[in-house]
DNA sequence: GTATTATATAAGCGATTACTTATATACAAA
DNA sequence: TTTGTATATAAGTAATCGCTTATATAATAC
């Protein structure tokens, strides 16, 4: 079992779940506060950052802190990223969620 | 949430695993037989049939039965194949495996 | 300073996972 | 038809997962 088996699985696991498969989509097009995914997502706050920090552990998202907000973005340095990206590239854009938050008026906290 | 977006997310849990992820890797090289799995993963056969099982169940691989083997091989038809072959062009190469086997002289039952 | 807001962390819990052992099924060889 | 071999399935279990509620931390606003 080579250890690059064993790191790809690792991400895998991670983009198993839908909420941090999608968070990652959508991190693709652009940057996101932790506000806007609980917005998005409709789960706890608590559920959100925890997912958030999976993502942070395994280096695929770095923060940046503006105020009280925390902006995540991807990180593209990541070791695997090219696989990510490949994945990506497979997925459908999901940049509607957040034009659905501004149309509602609930994009809030952070703008 | 896009329906594709948990499709993929189903893929990547059944990826998320180094076994499962290490079969479909070698797969892509050549079918396997069930009894050549057992030997390399040095797992119980249960343990390898249930996670053939799961690659099964999603349609991942297909199964072909020669005599009392059962000889599985990548389901290049599934929905999803070229989100999985170009994950695959990601990772190293695991036909050593089975040559370490042949090596060892412990590639024996479908032989 | 105090109050408020955004985010993270901790603890607990039910569901799921990946194994185990035991058994069933399917085919082969005698 | 009996025996052996390959594979699948069932049942049980410890570990992990993703949520919950409660609390801690960090920044802002007053």
């Amino acid at each position: 079992m080579t250890q690059e088996i064993e790191r790809a699985a690792n991400i895998f696991k991670l983009l198993g779940d839908k909420t941090r498969l999608s968070m990652i989509k959508m991190l693709e097009s652009q940057d996101y506060c932790v506000c806007e995914f609980v917005e998005i997502f409709k789960t706890s706050q608590p559920a959100i950052s925890q997912h958030i920090k999976k993502l942070r552990d395994a280096e695929l998202v770095q923060e940046s802190r503006r105020g009280q907000w925390i902006i995540y973005s991807l990180n593209r340095d990541n070791e695997l990223f090219s696989l990510v990206k490949s994945i990506l590239a497979h997925l459908p854009n999901q940049d509607f969620n957040l034009k659905q938050l501004e149309e509602q008026g609930r994009r809030i906290s952070c703008k």
